[in-house]
DNA sequence: CAGTGGTCTAGACCACACC
DNA sequence: GTGTGGTCTAGACCACTGG
């Protein structure tokens, strides 16, 4: 834990408990470094953080003020939602079925997503997810096997992330590309939609810390059990 | 412009030019100190920045990659987007028509998205949009009527958003949030689209630097006109 | 004008990866 | 160990806002 996360942990603390409300605007930062006995250097990096979490926003010549209010408590970001599944679903009931599972080598798509040379087998991956006994998104999933050793139907139908992080695996971030489209065939079939019922896809590419991307997946999500949210401050 | 920024223009240039190749390293910071005349801490927040795009990753005890290459050019962040068309249409011819253009007192729903009372008028405005003659998309907006004075029907049939700049009005940032639905009546009916084709919707809240919301919308998206990219960094 | 946050420095110590 | 990036300091100068 460093220094400017304590001392943000402590300013959003006070922010979220209504000790500074919303509108108004919180000690200057030579206030907090006498507090806190930081440099100003630290506290300008603490509330930095603040600003890209949205709660605050610092303006030269005035000041710092608190932009949301402790009624506003749920994070908007998305960071480290890898696994197609938000966070809201803790407690339910989760399950996959594989209804794909196989290796070949890659298209030049593939390749061209995964920056990999055609001779380096993938993982190709169709999983139906369900919360709660209902039908919730098919995933269709390519993963190097390099980077993946030992892949198992057992491991696909209950969380490749889970696997992952016991790899020690680390992520870097992703690129998402978001769209509705109409439902195709194998759509109906498995999520159970209507014709004319539309899906969220979720395109994304998911790179690791060593840069190599490792996952290259477009999600259906059924339209009215999955919305995206973003938070978006400007730098 | 600052020390950081010009540090890391120099720096994206040679990633994007090929000069720091994908997936290699670029010099460490130390050598950037010197070949800058700038402290490491400049080095660093430049970095940094080019991190935040998603061009390159750092890792402490190994150095820093250049994760994307110059083949890869285009932005995938969204900052600053908040007209509802993506940057991509430049050149194209954009027109709008007000459907709706009235002014009243806020429901409820408004004041708590606006965050503010229900004395305070707010405009009610429904505007579609045309990209090359082509319906692209319906959107539904509240304003306070006190941030944003005299607006007309001219100028919401031009840019809200060039009229916002001319009045010195500036954007902290924005929450979004993006789901596909079915299309209603009035999307079949201005969007031109069919009973099946699935809608994009796009629910922002806009902030102001004064931390006060200044925008609540609804777009109402055709599926095959819009797509939404996001980049996802962990920090 | 005074007060604010943004940036920058020179140097320091540390955590981490790799050999 | 060596070399890397991450953090931190104490102090400085500047840009901006507001009276």
């Amino acid at each position: 834990m460093t220094k400017y996360e304590k001392v943000a942990g402590i300013i959003r603390e006070r922010i979220l408990s209504g000790e500074y409300p919303e509108n108004t605007l919180i000690p200057n930062q030579t206030d907090f470094v006498e507090e806190f006995n930081v440099s100003r250097m630290t506290v300008n990096k603490a509330i930095n953080m603040l600003m890209m979490e949205g709660l605050v926003y610092s303006q030269r010549g005035v000041g710092t003020y608190v932009l949301r209010n402790s009624s506003f408590k749920r994070s908007p970001t998305l960071a480290n939602d890898y696994t197609g599944l938000t966070k809201g679903l803790k407690g339910r009931k989760i399950e996959s079925r594989a209804l794909l599972f196989k290796v070949d080598f890659p298209s030049e798509k593939i390749q061209e997503k995964l920056k990999i040379d055609g001779h380096i087998p993938v993982y190709e991956i169709l999983r139906l997810r369900f919360v709660d006994d209902d039908p919730f998104v098919i995933e269709h999933t390519f993963m190097p096997t390099d980077l993946v050793p030992n892949l198992t139907t057992e491991i696909i139908e209950q969380s490749i992330y889970t696997y992952l992080d016991e790899l020690g695996i680390e992520f870097a971030g992703a690129h998402r590309s978001i769209q509705a489209d109409k439902p195709s065939e194998l759509d109906q079939k498995y999520l159970e939609c209507a014709p004319d019922d539309p899906v969220l896809e979720v395109e994304q590419v998911v790179y690791l810390k060593n840069s190599r991307p490792i996952e290259y997946s477009k999600s259906r999500n059924r339209y009215d059990k999955k919305r995206y949210t973003v938070l978006d401050v400007i730098q």
